[in-house]
DNA sequence: AAAACCATGCATGCGTGCTTGATTGTTCTA
DNA sequence: TAGAACAATCAAGCACGCATGCATGGTTTT
């Protein structure tokens, strides 16, 4: 058994964190295809026999990648400004397009067709999802009883998302924030 | 080589068609590592040789996929009603919930590692955005020369693939259309 | 000393690419 | 127009590379 009992001391932590950071930026920079367990555990620094003692199987690995990235991106989430709406908008936008948001597409995409990770991701992501429209609704300081502002946020968020799928291949800076911009203003007007 | 004369006769730009075809729900369905060139070939009801011939590797063959997609995206664009405003962004959305968008998402989403398909992805991505771009002002009848208008359109297509990556996993209708449904509005009132 | 932790080597499965062989379609010529 | 040479198209088998999983041996911690 991997962990019967909870790692005693700290080095064996160490090297579990280390093979989940280096998962996550392999994922952010290789995809899934290319991160193969030799990748993230060359990146670690640590031997693949290490990396199967912590994690037996491939998707062990992935999985608690998994879950991981949806810890740090809540994490993230609690750190965003609520002051100037339009600079709440841009860092909430930015959070999707940072190496989190592209590791956590990329687990995304191939739980697709992975089926036992399906699940974990689609659980978690509808976590992460909810609260991420908690905290947007928090920091936009809308007020989510008056009718179509919860679609509103919604959409904003949506739109996050896809402007982070664009700039996967090509990460058109000027463009992003000249829409942003604009939908902030939007944003503003409609929650006024 | 593959076509030093254009195929003569139909049988073989039929396969061929078929290949492309099988290749693209096989994308949809089963993602990239899934779409192996035998599951392909089966699925267009021809031997793995055949594919062989056809497209010599299996990057060949998904190089003509990426286009193949290109060009059905296109035609499904051009197909857009422009009768009501509301409609229109209803149905623009829908072009990011289909297959053929699927497709195009897991061949992005693959493109990231290999480097010899993020060529031609970016380039036949950033056609098809273009004409997106210019279909989606024309059914919506917006002023392009007013500032914020084009930004607001841009938005709204993020917004479209956003909800299409959301997609994925879980399809969400109802949540989708309310989504929809409010941002059709604030984007009417924004191009008064 | 015992157990957790880490490193190295081997075996299996799988997907791709290539080669060979068969079949269909096209074209040139008598 | 017949028919044969020739190219295109399709089918089947083999070899290689690679990633995973497992098993063994050495090292550190409790």
């Amino acid at each position: 058994m991997a962990a019967v009992t909870a790692p005693k001391q700290d080095r064996s932590r160490a090297t579990r964190q280390r093979l989940l950071e280096a998962a996550v930026s392999c994922l952010a920079e290789h995809g899934w295809a290319g991160s193969t367990v030799s990748a993230v555990a060359e990146r670690a620094g640590v031997s693949r026999g290490a990396a199967q003692h912590h994690f037996p199987t491939r998707e062990d690995l992935f999985t608690a990648a998994v879950e991981y990235v949806a810890e740090e991106r809540s994490q993230a989430l609690r750190a965003l400004p609520s002051d100037d709406r339009e600079a709440a908008v841009a860092a909430l936008v930015d959070l999707y397009t940072g190496p989190l948001f592209r590791a956590a597409l990329h687990l995304w995409v191939a739980a697709t067709g992975e089926d036992q990770l399906r699940a974990r991701v689609t659980e978690l992501e509808a976590r992460v999802g909810r609260e991420s429209h908690r905290i947007a609704v928090e920091v936009l300081g809308a007020d989510e009883t008056r009718p179509g502002v919860r679609e509103t946020v919604q959409g904003l968020l949506d739109m996050a998302r896809g402007l982070g799928l664009a700039t996967l291949l090509t990460d058109d800076r000027t463009r992003r924030e000249r829409v942003v911009s604009q939908w902030a203003r939007l944003v503003n007007e409609a929650l006024r």
